[in-house]
DNA sequence: CATTTTCAGTCCGAAATCGCACGGTGGCGG
DNA sequence: CCGCCACCGTGCGATTTCGGACTGAAAATG
């Protein structure tokens, strides 16, 4: 069932609500929720793009897979963005993966659509562009972190983002899953968040993970996570504020 | 001088090669060219966007500057690309820095000029968008690449990206500079360009690297080295195999 | 030609992480 | 209530890389 028949719900997504009143009104029959339930892939590495989605609630991981089968976490998309940036920049697959990291909700957006649209949306496809922009941030500062950062600053650095787009202080992970995206042990994993947990930063119970000091994590990870926190709230600030934007 | 005034030299940017003969032409007066001097930075970070350039020879490190002064390259630009890809995204300043790591030279276009011509040159545009595309792509794999897969292997891929990027065999390249490069430390970068040189793919004298053999330094590469190049060739084979990219 | 600087090769102990494996615990289904 | 299983804590030797330092060779400098 498409928007247009519902009274309009609470949007949460935070590009969408920042377009212009009239561009959104256009978009909006378009629009259509959908689950994004637990590990579910929405874009696998070299299948065509057949859609786009905005997350409301819950987010991604984007995933670059090695010949291996591992996969290594070069990206999250929340929120704050979109999935399925290749089609707005012209390609017609992807060979990245999108992988449901917090379940949730988002809207859901025909491509073909979205490529038509977009030419009659000037101020939507400028924004899109300036978070490909910020996204593309996001994943330079993933390459320099890996690799030159300690593990528990960078499992810091995660933990922040995914609190940054989790809908309360909470969220389900294992730290199976944490040493899969960071690319580490499981057992490296367990002793950094042993470390973050004796110091009062955050506790965890059976897969469960809640952040309990967000100063106090702030305070031990690096400085990757504040350059791009800073360029995301740039981008979005325009029409909020941060406390806005990632507290309810 | 403009370029208006010459007779149309080689051209060698592939971006620029792809365009249709008409886009081509407008633009051609707008094309300035300049020197691309050894470890010039075209694009500091912080700083607004004056320019955007497309080498035609010698290439550019993309680097993420950390807080204790060290950069970490996280992508290479060569005349297979574009520097200054935020212009075209919307963006204003730049985070990222753009080095020369082998001179030579490039057409450079005043930023606000590129952003006003862009409206009249639908193939232009849509081929930038798809490169930013190609490049994001370099950058998450980069990212992946970084702290997965082991010294000798990313010393090789960087090796056949600056070999894919540079006119002849042979480069000015030191240790240290690939030890700055790939994150590592000038002795690490030593070792396994020792590997590599008693394997017989590659022979250094003072500051200067020759690649000797490709498909041995393919043989010990990560799949990293391929993926990009593949998306690579893919988004300009259009017009030219990948002999003509890569072989003068 | 003499001096200085840059570059490459090597060695050391220390740290981080790896790969593997074992044991404990707690929730959940039977 | 019991057993299973996912999850977490931990230990151990091996490997990679680190940080620092020293040396000789080659190149640049004066």
């Amino acid at each position: 069932m498409a928007l247009a028949d519902q009274p309009p719900p609470i949007l949460r997504n935070r590009l969408l609500m920042t377009l212009p009143p009239e561009e959104f009104a256009r978009l909006w029959p378009q629009l259509e929720p959908v689950e994004l339930p637990l590990r579910k892939v929405f874009q696998e590495p070299g299948k065509p793009l057949t859609s786009v989605y905005f997350p409301e609630t819950g987010w991604f991981s984007i995933l670059a897979y090695m010949e291996d089968g591992d996969a290594a976490e070069v990206g999250l998309v929340g929120r704050e963005g979109m999935l399925g940036l290749p089609v707005l920049l012209g390609g017609d697959t992807e060979d990245l993966e999108g992988m449901v990291q917090a379940p949730g909700t988002a809207l859901r957006m025909d491509a073909g659509a979205f490529r038509e649209e977009l030419q009659f949306l000037p101020a939507f496809r400028t924004l899109l562009l300036r978070y490909a922009l910020v996204h593309h941030g996001q994943v330079a500062r993933t390459a320099a972190c890996n690799g030159r950062h300690q593990l528990e600053q960078r499992l810091a650095r995660w933990l922040l983002m995914a609190h940054d787009r989790a809908d309360g202080g909470e969220f389900t992970m294992t730290h199976e899953f944490m040493s899969m995206m960071l690319g580490v042990r499981r057992a490296g994993v367990t002793v950094a968040a042993g470390q973050l947990s004796k110091a009062g930063f955050i506790r965890y119970k059976g897969g469960h993970i809640e952040v309990t000091d967000r100063p106090g994590l702030e305070s031990v990870t690096c400085e990757c996570y504040g350059v791009v926190r800073r360029a995301c709230d740039a981008l979005l600030g325009q029409a909020a504020t941060a406390r806005d934007v990632y507290r309810r």
